[in-house]
DNA sequence: CGCGTTTGACCTGCGC
DNA sequence: GCGCAGGTCAAACGCG
């Protein structure tokens, strides 16, 4: 059952399941005295074939996501946001295997639309699970500070973490696909959900406990997120108490996205008011402050600065909680970003690991070319870049000299060495099924990360394990809703591993139009 | 006048 | 300890 639902959430993201299908439907097309059934994929055309008369009743749904492949009449969908009309010669086909090729489509389309509500049915069940997780944390808090005010010894002799960072080439940059999917996915979650969802620490199972001591009021929390990177400015801040002093070590996640635009800020729904500006080594463009202004005190920052090896790249940072619902067209974001990065913290339950280790989790990113590690940077970053434009350019990424970067191997521990900045496309099949296609039509970010979160057993055992530790302990506090989010857990056949109970998210709202 | 931006000063962390 | 770089603050300024 684990295996087929994840071969099945695969297939969904990226068509690879159907493209080895279609293989087979070809090859034995072949034996059959048909030398080149499909003599080119036509990515433009519509079908013009004259059996595509029996019109399927989702045809319009899967249409309208561009995902729909125009097959000896049949629409399937690839899941790759492609149209490809073959062009059979079916009148010298005999009927009977002309019926059987049908039939094995009409099939695999059946079989499709059921994947795709599934993958929907988990994406929102893992929205509701985030809600419930939030809400389950928020009411725990009182009993924490109660309890125990400080922190433990574990907590306070935690080094500083060595911090990661990460770059995940998303080949996301293609605005004319169709994001409908995206939406209609991402709009099933409640913007409640976006809401503290993410901690902003990581790399400590009693993270939460932290937050708790810190108390629960709101100040605590905005007095922690306005240590925003890694210098404070002390002016206005109080003595240091004990819970905060211990929170020096434990700082945010980040998330960078690098997109094209001439606009001098992208769009992400947010309100945003400029506090700061800055010159930055090695780049000549200034690095702009910004702060959240859509509710008083939002202690989100983000920082906006051009590329310095190409200007029209717009570098955008984010970092902090949102303590205010969001528009929908930033919140339409939040979840999936906040899960990806969410994912690379869970990545390594020390830092030390991931420095040395960290292929267990980027194996499960897809997309994710290569990464990089920074020994200096003060938090984990996670670089979305949506400016590559090719499966080529996806191969390689840069990063500043200063940081120390890392061959990471992917599934198996492959490495090109001597190519530090280099990653083989060994990639989930969900990666190599797009690369396969030659032309990367990219998905929208949302969908990518999406894909990310769906496939990766990793960050579903995490977030298990979060939920489980958390709310085990009051499950008479649950309501309905959380019943798909149980039946996400289970098919996800995830089990609860104690040491990976972090919880790190990272709140982030972006979009790259 | 209110709001947002600009800009120089200040602070912290870190490397040498 | 010193210098540098990153991050933040707040007064000054501009605009509607």
């Amino acid at each position: 059952m684990e295996n087929q639902h994840r071969r099945e959430l695969t297939f969904l993201n990226n068509g690879d399941f159907l493209r080895q299908r279609l293989d087979r439907i070809i090859e034995n097309s072949a034996e059959h005295g048909d030398p080149a059934p499909i003599k080119e994929m036509d990515f433009l055309s519509v079908s013009s074939n004259k059996v595509n008369e029996t019109k399927n009743p989702d045809d319009d749904n899967t249409n309208h996501r561009g995902s729909a492949t125009a097959l000896s009449g049949r629409l399937v969908n690839t899941g790759l946001n492609l149209t490809v009309t073959s062009r059979v010669e079916s009148n010298e086909k005999p009927k009977t295997q002309r019926s059987t090729l049908e039939g094995e489509l009409r099939r695999l389309y059946e079989e499709n639309r059921k994947l795709k509500t599934m993958l929907e049915q988990v994406t929102k069940s893992y929205s509701q699970l985030q809600a419930q997780f939030i809400v389950t944390l928020q009411k725990q808090k009182p009993q924490k500070v109660e309890g125990n005010g400080i922190l433990s010894a574990q907590q306070l002799m935690e080094p500083r973490r060595r911090s990661t960072n990460l770059e995940v080439n998303l080949n996301a940059n293609d605005p004319s696909v169709s994001d409908d999917k995206t939406h209609e996915e991402t709009s099933a979650s409640d913007p409640s959900n976006t809401l503290e969802v993410m901690s902003k620490q990581r790399d400590h199972p009693m993270i939460i406990g932290k937050q708790h001591a810190a108390g629960p009021d709101q100040d605590a929390l905005d007095r922690s997120s306005q240590s925003w990177g890694s210098s404070k400015s002390p002016r206005l801040e109080e003595p240091k108490t004990e819970d905060q002093v211990a929170e020096i070590p434990f700082r945010k996640a980040r998330v960078s996205v690098r997109a094209r635009s001439e606009a001098p800020m992208i769009s992400d729904g947010c309100q945003w008011r400029k506090y700061g500006q800055k010159m930055a080594r090695g780049n000549p463009c200034p690095r702009g402050y910004y702060r959240c202004t859509m509710a008083i005190g939002c202690p989100v920052r983000k920082q906006v600065q051009r590329c310095a090896e190409d200007n029209s790249v717009l570098i955008t940072t984010y970092e902090g909680n949102h303590n205010h619902p969001l528009p929908p067209a930033a919140t339409a974001m939040v979840n999936t970003t906040s899960a990806a990065a969410a994912m690379l913290l869970s990545s390594s339950t020390s830092s030390k690991d991931a420095l040395t280790n960290p292929a267990g989790y980027l194996s499960s990113v897809p997309y994710a070319s290569m990464a990089t590690l920074s020994a200096t940077a003060p938090f984990p970053t996670i670089t979305l870049d949506l400016t590559q434009s090719s499966p080529g350019a996806m191969q390689l990424s840069r990063v500043p000299p200063s940081l120390t970067s890392f061959p990471l191997p992917f599934h198996g521990g492959q490495q090109l060495q001597g190519h530090p900045m280099f990653f083989p496309q060994k990639i989930p099949a969900m990666g190599l099924a797009l690369l396969g296609q030659r032309q990367l039509q990219a998905s929208s970010m949302v969908e990518t990360v999406s894909a990310a979160i769906a496939s990766d057993p990793n960050f579903t055992t995490v977030l298990a394990a979060a939920i489980s530790s958390i709310i085990g302990a009051s499950r008479g506090t649950d309501h309905g809703s959380n019943n798909n989010g149980g039946s996400t857990v289970s098919r996800n056949g995830i089990s609860v591993l104690p040491e990976s109970s972090q919880h790190p998210h990272s709140c982030t709202t972006f979009s790259a139009n």
